[in-house]
RNA sequence: GCCCACAUAGCUCAGCAGGUAGAGCACGUUCUUGGUAAGAACGGGGUCACCAGUUCGAAUCUGGUUGUGGGCUCCA
């Protein structure tokens, strides 16, 4: 057994106690599942009235009771009948139970606490170390919102509290990462109750690292033959009934404005005016493929309860863009998307992502043999690359199969990245169509994808990943010069000037403050670098450099200083040298 | 949308059991011109999220609304 698996057979045994502790603080308690997590445990109960924190401790001091107690986990098999019995005031347990098929079912018990359960458990309760309960939270029984609502406890626990302690660290460290309170103390961002909620303001700053990004972005794509278009906002209801998305997707859909007697709906993606430009003439099979590329700006209706700083919002802008090609270039264009999708969650500095190839639905639109044929192509191409992937079955959209990209942050937490689509519908519902080789019409293959994602989710990757501490070429302020009197403040600004006609965000801190100060609060704006000027450099037409990291730089001309931000930007580096 | 919690100055938070508000930071003015993470003094700023109700009186109690957070369900 491998120390993950017995880690894993300890949180269960902690879920078990929990229950206990539950039960006899609430003897009618009626109880759900409690399976252990990554990190930890939970367990669902149906009480007869809802949980404080103080309920918490209270529960938590109860399982210490048990676990000093060191009472013996017993496993017991019985039919399902003596089950029945066992549960008979247990209506989850026996709704469970039903659902077993075999005649005898595993009963685990310690101490005045029996559960329906495979198991296995630890010995005793003695062995459970380290444990702490963590929040209260409501949770469907099975998952399903048409089901009664249950209180759910999460409880972390590990081998030790050595252990345990790294873990509620990690969760400090990532709470102080969390792009929403980053957000605010570096200004780069806000959401406003007048304005409504998941409607994204950007700062100045926080637009200077969008701008940046999706500068980049516009010239890979040139680089890589795409053609960047525009779209607007809104568009006939027509439009989206024929193709489909009122039908499927209008509850994500924003009601219908009337414009001059006819309904007009804010789009919820793009897809459709790239359509219509496909569609405005003829197109050969020469011209194809045709790679539409717009940073396009949608929105959705998300419920109220889902919406999370920039990662979940309800307008946002796609790195969206469609390829129309032939079937047989369907394998190439996705290798290109693939390879893209490298480049830029390289570039952006995520090192381990995860690649999911998800499969046909249970509902879906199309053959089921251009499926598959579809699904073979994008399997190619991730071989082709040696690209590892994970088959995420039935996950597919109801119109084709796709590729998914999850990357991993700094902190290890994942995050929704690329996505390729193949799409048998839209064609189909709009015609689109090319006239090949032989003087016909064809039906094209319709490639979507995005490489980032939204602009808002990724800003809230990247801000997470890097702590706020952006590289250079992202940083909405590149350089801060700090003089030391203001007497230096006529030097600071001519170097100021020369940093920006290099195209670089310089900027001087003339407060009549003193530099103890000045320095503090660049850092604490995670600056990457300061320039401090005083007599010194005034008289030898030098600078003298801080990096963010705290390190100081050799004194030095301001030339190759710009040589190595220059150098810095234009390789994208990811940390900060001189 | 559902369960739970929270909402006091631009920010972080006090305000314990109902008697019309405080601190630090930020901001403004003045003094200080200071060499690598907070110089000092003074000052301005809040219809205590919003709407009702209870009460002689509500930031404080009750209900509703809005928003935020932790989850569930759903997703770029």
């Amino acid at each position: 057994m491998t120390e993950e698996e017995k880690l894993e057979i300890m949180r269960h045994s902690a879920a078990h106690v929990m229950a206990e502790a539950v039960q006899s603080i609430f003897p009618d308690t009626k109880f759900g599942i409690g399976p252990s997590i990554e990190n930890g445990f939970y367990y669902d109960f149906d009480l007869p009235r809802s949980l404080t924190p103080d309920d918490l401790s209270l529960i938590g001091s109860k399982m210490n009771e048990i676990i000093a107690a060191d009472m013996p986990f017993v496993r017991q098999e019985v039919t399902k009948e003596e089950a029945r019995r066992l549960f008979a005031a247990q209506p989850y347990k026996l709704e469970l139970l039903d659902e077993i098929p075999d005649e005898k079912v595993g009963v685990y018990r310690q101490g005045s606490f029996i559960d329906l359960c495979r198991g296995p458990h630890v010995d005793s309760t003695g062995e459970i170390k380290a444990f702490k309960l963590v929040s209260i939270a409501g949770a469907y029984w099975r998952g399903d919102e048409h089901q009664p609502m249950l209180q759910r406890i999460y409880g972390v626990a590990f081998v030790a509290k050595k252990a345990l302690d790294e873990h509620l660290k990690k969760l400090e460290e990532a709470a102080k990462r969390d792009h929403r309170k980053l957000g605010a103390e570096l200004d780069l961002y806000s959401i406003h109750e007048e304005a409504g909620p998941g409607l994204v303001h950007w700062h100045p700053k926080g637009a200077v690292i969008r701008r940046v990004i999706e500068d980049f972005w516009k010239d890979e794509h040139i680089k890589r033959g795409y053609d960047i278009i525009y779209t607007p906002h809104i568009a006939k209801l027509d439009l989206w009934k024929t193709s489909g998305h009122w039908e499927f997707y209008r509850d994500n859909m924003y009601s219908p404005m009337e414009i001059e007697g006819q309904e007009y709906v804010l789009k919820p993606m793009n897809c459709l005016g790239h359509i219509l430009i496909y569609k405005t003439r003829l197109r050969s099979y020469r011209e194809l493929p045709l790679r539409y590329a717009e940073l396009g700006t949608v929105y959705r209706y998300e419920r109220s309860g889902v919406l999370l700083g920039l990662s979940r919002v309800r307008g946002f802008t796609q790195d969206d863009a469609h390829i129309f090609c032939r079937f047989d270039q369907l394998e190439d264009e996705v290798v290109g998307v693939l390879d893209l999708a490298r480049f830029m969650i390289d570039t952006f500095g995520f090192t381990t992502y995860r690649v999911l190839l998800s499969t046909r639905p249970e509902k879906y639109a199309g053959a089921l043999k251009v499926w598959e044929e579809a699904t073979d192509t994008l399997r190619r191409a991730l071989e082709k690359l040696d690209v590892a992937y994970e088959i995420d079955p039935g996950e597919g959209v109801f119109y084709g199969p796709k590729i998914d990209i999850k990357f991993e942050d700094a902190l290890g937490r994942g995050w929704q990245g690329p996505t390729i689509q193949i799409d048998f519908n839209l064609p189909q519902r709009f015609d689109v169509t090319y006239i090949g080789e032989d003087g016909r019409e064809h039906s094209v293959a319709m490639v979507h994808r995005t490489v980032l994602g939204s602009m808002e989710r990724f800003l809230a990757s990247l801000i997470e990943h890097y702590g706020g501490a952006f590289p250079v070429w992202l940083a909405p302020l590149q350089v801060m010069i700090i003089p030391i009197a203001d007497r230096h403040l006529d030097y600071a600004h001519q170097l100021e000037d020369e940093l920006r006609n290099e195209g670089m965000r310089a900027k001087v801190d003339t407060r009549s403050e003193r530099v103890n100060l000045k320095i503090r609060q660049a850092q604490l704006d995670k600056v990457p670098y300061m320039l401090i000027v005083g007599d010194k450099e005034v008289a030898d037409s030098t600078i003298s450099v801080r990096l963010r990291s705290g390190e100081q730089a050799a004194s030095q001309s301001l030339d190759s200083f710009k040589r190595s931000v220059r150098a810095a930007i234009a390789s994208r580096a990811k940390d900060l040298e001189l």
